[in-house]
DNA sequence: GCTAGAATGTGATAAATGCAACAGAGAGGA
DNA sequence: TCCTCTCTGTTGCATTTATCACATTCTAGC
C-alpha cells in the first residue's frame, strides 16, 4: 500500500484522494512491490492478466530465444507500463522478463478491471483509466519510434534515424545517448561491431561527431 | 455526423446513446469522413491534434523518406487508431501518410480533449475514454508484435517470427497471408527478392510449406 | 477474352553485415 | 592495491543480404 507521499507521486493514481485510493485498492487487486538491481520483475509465465507500472527506478523488458539469446525490447522507466495484454510472445519457444535496472518500485494493477466498469461504483474509476490512457499512449509513443528506426534498411539508417529522434528531443544540437552503444546495437538490432563500423564511417564522412556518449549531427 | 445505425457499429462510440451522442459530438469535435480506395486520408502536416479511428475498411500508415522510398508502417483496419501523437515522424526530412486501401470511414477526434477533463461534464465522457483504452490497446499489441519480429536479426529469424504469430493467431495449423508477399517483405524491412529466397530456403528445409498465400509451419 | 499492371519466382553479382577474436580503458569489489 | 567485468574500439574473413535483371503468373478492368 502507498503512503500518502508516494501517492502524490504515483503516476497512475495521479489526481486521486487518498481517500479514493484506499477505497480503489481492494477494487484493483493494486499490489506494489520494491526491488533491487538486477531482481526479475515479472516473467509473463504466471497467470493472471496484471499490468505492471513503474513508479521509481528503471528496468528493461528482455526477451529470451530459444538458443538463450536476450534481446531488450523495452526500457522502461518512470510511468512505464508492461504486461502479458500489452506485449505479444512472438515464437512460443522464448520467454520474456523484466529485468530491473537500478532500485525499482512497481506497482500492479488487475488489467482487465480497468476496461471494465466497476460494480462498486468507484468514484475515480475513471479517473484512473484516463491516466492509465496517457501512460499507455506514451507508451504508443515509444513503440512507434522504434518501429521507426527498425524499419530501416541499413545499419547506416537506422543510426542516422535514431539521433534525428534524439535530436528532436535535445532540442537540437548535441545530445547523450541514453543508454551505452552495446546497448544501442541491441536496440536496433544489429551487431555491435558493424555497428561502431557505420559510426565511424559516419564520423569520416562528417555526418557526426561524437564524444563518448555525446552524439552531435552535422547539417 | 452519424446514424443511428452506424453509431452502433462506431468502436469509439460503443454504449454510447444517440442522444449522448448528439450531445459529444460538438463537444470532441468529431468528424466523420469517406474516403474512396487510393484516397489520401491524413498526411500528418496540417496543425491540429486529432486522432483518427478507422471504423469502415482498411488503410495503411506510409513513410515517404528523403529519396521517396516508401514504407508501410502500419495497416490499419477496422478499430485502428492513427494521428500524430500516437506516432513519431523520426528524421524531420521524411513525410507520412495514411492511404486508404479500400473505401473507407474515418472519424476524426480532438485527443488532447480525451486526455483532459471535459468541461461541458459530457455525462459519457468517461466511457469514451475507456473505449479509446480498448483501442490504443489493441494498436500497443500489434505494434509489439511488429516490434518482435522487427527484433530478430536476420530474415530468416523475422520470417519464422512473423510465421508463428499468424500461427498462434489462427489457432495452429496453416494460416493465409493478412497481406501480399511483397509487403511482407515491406513490413519485415528487407528486400522482397531476398526474402524470397529465404522462404525457398525454408521450404527446401522442410520448415515450412507454402501454396500462394497459405502458408504452413512444420513442426 | 484481352490487356496492362501488379505480384510472384528465380538467378548472378556486388555490397553490407555478422562473427570471432583481440586489446585498451574504466568501474567497482575483494 | 589487484582483479574482474563490462564497455569501447578495431580488424579479417565468412555469410547474408541487397541490387538488378528477367520470365512467369495472377488480377482487375475494358
Amino acid at each position: 500500500m502507498l503512503t500518502p507521499e508516494e501517492l502524490k507521486k504515483s503516476s497512475i493514481f495521479d489526481g486521486i484522494s487518498y481517500e479514493s485510493y484506499l477505497l480503489m485498492i481492494d477494487c484493483f487487486q493494486a499490489v506494489q512491490k520494491s526491488y533491487r538491481p538486477e531482481d526479475v520483475a515479472y516473467n509473463f509465465e504466471r497467470g493472471g492478466d496484471q499490468v505492471g507500472i513503474v513508479e521509481r527506478g528503471e528496468a528493461s523488458l528482455i526477451r529470451i530465444d530459444e538458443e538463450g539469446v536476450s534481446t531488450v525490447l523495452e526500457n522502461l522507466t518512470v510511468g512505464g507500463v508492461f504486461g502479458r495484454s500489452l506485449a505479444f510472445s512472438g515464437s512460443s519457444g522464448d520467454s520474456m522478463e523484466v529485468v530491473c535496472r537500478t532500485a525499482c518500485d512497481v506497482l500492479y494493477i488487475d488489467y482487465p478491471h480497468i476496461l471494465k466498469r466497476c460494480e462498486k461504483a468507484c468514484t475515480h474509476h475513471s479517473m484512473l483509466v484516463q491516466n492509465m490512457l496517457h501512460l499507455i499512449s506514451g507508451k504508443a509513443q515509444t513503440m512507434a519510434e522504434r518501429i521507426d528506426v527498425l524499419s530501416r534498411r541499413s545499419i547506416r539508417e537506422k543510426l542516422l534515424c535514431f539521433f534525428h529522434q534524439q535530436t528532436e528531443k535535445s532540442g537540437g544540437g548535441a545530445f547523450v545517448l541514453p543508454f551505452s552503444l552495446s546497448m544501442l546495437a541491441d536496440y536496433i538490432a544489429t551487431d555491435r561491431s558493424a555497428m561502431m563500423r557505420e559510426m565511424k564511417h559516419l564520423r569520416e564522412e562528417q555526418l557526426i561527431e561524437t564524444d563518448g556518449r555525446e552524439i552531435r549531427l552535422l547539417e
